[in-house]
DNA sequence: CGTTTTTGTGCAATCGATTGTACAAGATTT
DNA sequence: AAATCTTGTACAATCGATTGCACAAAAACG
């Protein structure tokens, strides 16, 4: 049990020099001789010395830390993301500090109060479900926090953000749908007050009217993307006229709850039902029949996020123009929704 | 843009005092007067004063943050672990910077250097695939730093740990599939060094022995545990003599490619063949026939991990007797290994 | 009333790294 | 040889919070 870490102070006592010259030399400042310069850095590669990051950030004002707020860490979407931007935060340096906001708001101010006060370089979040009013980011944003969206984000606030082309996911989709001969779809919808499933919605909407076909407001169920809320909206399904013959759902435990609940009452999938989910949950590859879904591309999302942060942090010239990516998702054909053998 | 932080120098000449005084009266220090306290804590208020971390951190020794590595994030049970910590941490007011090793023990190593670096007050970990020699964990538990293991924990270190019950899950598994009748047993085992593994072996061993069926080498067999080292297992598993009958995979996704080959064959589910896995990965539930598997509790682990380093802070009187902790595992049953209906 | 104790506050050092400025010695220019 | 520039290093302040020590004023005591 020594002392736990060698200082620069300890560098420039053994070598009768100052610790200024011994910070220097670290750092290859131009003015440390040569022989200066060699002699502290082979002494601090003996001691094995690691600069203090709280006191060189305390100095500099820059924390080398990035806050990530997720809804929930073990979603597998936010997991993959927050995957994609460790490999990219970690080789850059930087370290992630994550959040969960179980999809309340006010663990969402806590968390972006918690944040601020560690310091972060930057905060990069999706906002909680119930997040409706955006008074508490503008406030930080205005304070000059550098703030980055992704899948959730919040378009009234100027900040950079990366999210897939939902409409474009949803109108494939229900495009492929009307490919396969599917005429009467429903469209199980989630939240609308939240952008991915507003543009969902209108992905849906889209592709109805260019198939001419006319589009009913009783055919957009919004129920809680669960497979309970998949079963509740197959049960109104089954009340409309004429019968529905394919689901399009904003989710994919909700595509999972259509697909037991159209078992439970003996239809066959993809024959009498045919079904898509969205999100490309693991599960749906090995349900039976494998589901048909729209793939969000975390991974990247999250390299996409990192890597438009470091970018931002390294010129940092005050005039940042405000970038806002959107990826192109891939449907993922399975059987839940091939109609044509 | 305007200044971005109010510090304790600030309210200290607005209120014609010193700092030190503000710093003793948000401390709630005896020596302080009520009346300045007062003044100081409601003026803090006014300001939303938020103490700069790094500097307090930087002063105390102690950053109030604790260092996680797992071999994925985007792992639903790490993923789980990891949700669990944050809410026990979170609220005890420590923040959580995150690793991951992609189970290479060079990024375990890289991710242990940067922890330490950045000063963490504990690092709770789940060592990665590669990770045969402990060398360099000793290292740091010798140096003082506090350590915890979860999950697949490195016994030869004197550390804290959670853990389930490996060895008690799969001797439930197997002694369930016995209880159904199934006799020729084969186990999908996973690397011998780690210490899960090893033990999920030994529960299967154990619970054959337990009901007089000899056990043979060839019956165990090593794999990948993802589907292909599943399905390789599986035709391995057809050239045995007498014909397995069921099949005890050390993993979901294992189990899950002996599915997949075992319908390819033509063989029936559970009728034919018995499957079980282990981790009850959340896909489990909803492939067909449903998956019977082991449940690793993993959000409890997460909890109790982080509880146990909450512990261990707060009395620090030194002696830490280290503890060991072992969850029971919790067989879930389902339709894959129901052959008595 | 003189002495001791208690109370309330400030000073200054500290944590470890960084950086503007000063300054001496050596090199270059005129 | 004097003037100027370059090079190499040290000093001291700084980031913001914390804390041991000092000390004055007030209170308690004999």
């Amino acid at each position: 049990m020594k002392k736990q870490h060698v200082t620069i102070h300890d560098i420039a006592r053994e070598l009768n020099i100052s610790a200024s010259t011994v910070s220097r030399a670290l750092h290859n400042h131009p003015r440390i001789s040569r022989a200066t310069r060699e002699a502290v850095q082979q002494l601090a590669l003996k001691y094995n010395y690691q600069p203090n990051v709280m006191a060189s950030s305390l100095r500099k004002g820059r924390s080398k830390t990035v806050g990530v707020i997720v809804p929930r860490i073990n979603r597998n979407f936010f997991a993959n993301v927050i995957g994609g931007m460790e490999e990219v935060l970690t080789s850059a340096g930087y370290h992630m500090i994550i959040c969960q906001t179980l999809e309340k708001v006010n663990h969402e101010m806590f968390a972006l109060r918690t944040l601020v006060n560690a310091r972060v370089d930057a905060i990069i979040m999706s906002i909680s479900m119930e997040t409706k009013d955006h008074e508490h980011l503008r406030i930080l944003v205005d304070k000059g926090i550098r703030m980055f969206f992704f899948d959730r984000i919040c378009e009234e606030i100027r900040a950079g953000s990366v999210a897939i082309d939902d409409r474009l996911g949803a109108y494939q989709s229900v495009r492929h749908l009307l490919d396969q001969g599917y005429r009467n779809i429903v469209h199980v919808a989630g939240a609308g007050h939240i952008n991915i499933y507003r543009a969902r919605k209108q992905g849906y909407l889209e592709a109805l009217r260019e198939a001419g076909i006319p589009d009913r407001d009783s055919w957009i169920i919004e129920e809680s993307l669960i497979p309970e809320g998949g079963k509740a909206a197959f049960e109104i399904g089954m009340k409309l006229a004429p019968r529905p013959d394919a689901y399009f759902c904003a989710g994919d435990y909700a595509a999972l709850g259509i697909l037991q609940a159209a078992r439970n009452r003996g239809l066959k999938v993809p024959d009498d039902l045919g079904i898509t989910g969205f999100a490309n949950e693991p599960f749906t590859e090995f349900t039976e029949p494998s589901m048909t879904t729209v793939d969000q591309r975390a991974g990247e999302m999250g390299v996409m996020v990192a890597d438009m942060f470091l970018k931002d942090v390294d010129q940092s010239d005050g005039a940042n123009p405000v970038e806002r990516i959107m990826l192109k998702p891939e449907l993922i054909i399975r059987n839940s929704s091939m109609l044509n053998k």
